[in-house]
DNA sequence: TCTATTTGCGCAAACGTTTGCAGAGACGGT
DNA sequence: ACCGTCTCTGCAAACGTTTGCGCAAATAGA
């Protein structure tokens, strides 16, 4: 249709300067402008249909009302949830998100975060980042915040939220103690990322306060939290030299793919390896077997790290925490079970 | 760090007219420009960290490179891979997605959409419209191309990349006919949705091709494409006058929670009554029983869809397919069975 | 009534680009 | 040697806002 209406027209509309129109229309300098002319003003862009054009005032003030969110791949449905609590805060503030996959590729990280800087977003939201991460830590992005959710960098300065992924681990590593295994591997992720190594270390940790033995290869760590790593690294503990009861697995996803190696390989879980997840995507409780996994709270991992995002980009100086954890809570479903007594009996031989 | 460094300083820094630099770092207008300062110029602004301001370059050319994205919610993971299929074109052509969620919200999509034009997005994908959606239909975005994934609405004028639900309902409904079934209920979708009421048509042609009865109740419509609709439904079919052997669903999530319900009530699916669901969305396979649905290609969707408006965009005139459809197919688990003796004992009874 | 203060508005610059136009010099053709 | 053409670069305006400054009128204070 017609061409964007701007000030100008409403200017000349109205009769009064398009700096007049300008403090018109925005509420906080409203006040030096006389109620009689504010009212003339407002009419008439509403009749016209002025739409604000952002992209103007961005360049004049610096400020574009928008903010950039990196995620490792939105196809994973850990994060629309995320995305979903982000949105809740920001919104309701004002701000636009735009989207980005980084794919787990460092390059492309890169990439994304500089065209997130060219369009010049406000803030970022960082749930990509790797454990060390130049782009991010060399503060490339000038004074525009950023915190990282649900993963964070080794380095500090970037405020993360996170969950307590410790004592997630902890929990299900309990759980399948006290269920009776006694054999238990650990499908680990990724050492790039700060989920793999610190579930890896909470399971080590726990491991020993339980005074289990954890055998060569007990560990096997993965590339990638997707189902074929999950079933690659199942495979491998499977065809290994340890024989293992159950595999407490860093995520869903790998989870999921062990129990696909599982079937593939003639092998029942739980009756023969139990299996644990972690993060509790949906779906997990229509899936046979039920998988038993450590809920993180998806939706105010995003909430939280906006609500964080949003007081840096409004009070610059003010201070922030540089993390902020959030609890979890072990949902138990049916893919533990006790041990078989075979497995058993070879315990008590060793 | 530093302030952004402009077109200015590269300018300063090589004795050269700022419209110089512009030109020499644009492919385009490059060919005016010596090969030897189009060389100063790059390193200069290589070494300098030169970041175009596209908020700038925005405003003088009314072009963002962003495009806007409409979903009805994110959390559905329908739409992710659809958004992969968005940006494996749009990306590569340089465009950054802005990402909007209108919850079903007719006025919410309004809001949106407003906000997606006061950012000067070049393009808008909308994957939520309603049927009649005065927003979309009435150009209100100006001269801003848009094009429907997944859905489209009944005006003409909006291109839109679907897929072929016709065939999709017609190839469950009979793979559940020639399973054994002759008394079956279609849980719909909404009736302001083009999937719920192309969905419904095509089961009640279906039917009638196949001399199918459908008695009053046989088609319950619900408001959402969500479990809990899904489950009220199946409550309602469930506890109606008609004895059904099976639940033809316009979604998976309306299927999904069908079967919640026949479990509550104590029903088994599918040895009591065989459930079909549609799009076939991720993890389907893992769920027990495995969902018998349709697929659809929602990368492919989301591609094709980034397609039409990369034309639209970049070829303001060029004329365009107005529907373009997407073949499905059935993808067989073990949703369906033929339906038990009693059930077609009363069948011969009528 | 005269000065001091406040109120309401206009002026113009600035944000960082892009681009039509024009001018200067180089160069080739006659 | 002259003219025309081409190549390269600079100039300045424009995109639509915001905002510091200043001026005039209105108001208050004495």
């Amino acid at each position: 249709m017609a061409r964007q209406v701007t000030l100008k027209d409403i200017a000349r509309e109205t009769g009064v300067h398009v700096s007049t129109v300008s403090r018109a229309l925005d509420s906080n300098a409203r006040r030096s402008i006389s109620a009689e002319v504010v009212e003339r003003v407002e009419t008439a862009a509403k009749n016209m249909g002025y739409r604000p054009n952002r992209l103007a005032s961005g360049l004049r003030t610096r400020r574009t009302m928008m903010v950039g969110i990196m995620l490792p791949d939105i196809t994973n449905s850990l994060f629309p949830p995320m995305i979903r609590g982000i949105e809740s805060v920001l919104e309701p503030a004002g701000y636009a998100s735009i989207l980005v996959n980084t794919d787990n590729d460092d390059r492309r990280e890169a990439r994304m975060l500089q065209m997130l800087l060219n369009h010049g977003v406000d803030g970022i939201i960082d749930a990509a980042p790797s454990r060390v991460d130049p782009s991010i830590e060399n503060r490339e992005a000038g004074d525009v915040p950023i915190v990282t959710a649900n993963r964070r960098v080794d380095a500090a300065g970037v405020p993360a939220v996170i969950s307590d992924e410790a004592s997630g681990i902890a929990a299900a590593l309990r759980h399948l103690y006290d269920a009776g295994h006694r054999r238990i591997a650990h499908i680990a992720g990724s050492d790039a990322l700060s989920t793999g190594v610190t579930r890896r270390r909470a399971f080590e940790e726990t491991a020993r306060a339980l005074n289990l033995q954890l055998p060569e290869g007990a560990i096997v760590s993965t590339l990638r939290y997707d189902e074929g790593e999950g079933r690659r690294a199942a495979e491998a503990l499977i065809d290994g030299d340890g024989v293992y009861t159950a595999f407490l697995c860093a995520n869903d996803r790998l989870a999921l793919g062990a129990i696909e190696a599982l079937r593939d390989r003639g092998l029942n879980c739980p009756a023969d390896v139990s299996v644990t997840g972690f993060n509790d995507i949906p779906l997990l409780d229509h899936i046979s077997p039920g998988l038993t996994t450590v809920r993180i709270l998806k939706f105010e991992v995003g909430r939280f790290a906006a609500e964080l995002l949003l007081r840096m980009m409004l009070e610059p100086d003010s201070q922030v925490p540089s993390i902020t954890t959030l609890p979890v809570n072990l949902v138990i479903r049916e893919s533990v079970a006790a041990p078989r007594k075979a497995a058993r009996d070879a315990e008590k031989m060793a």
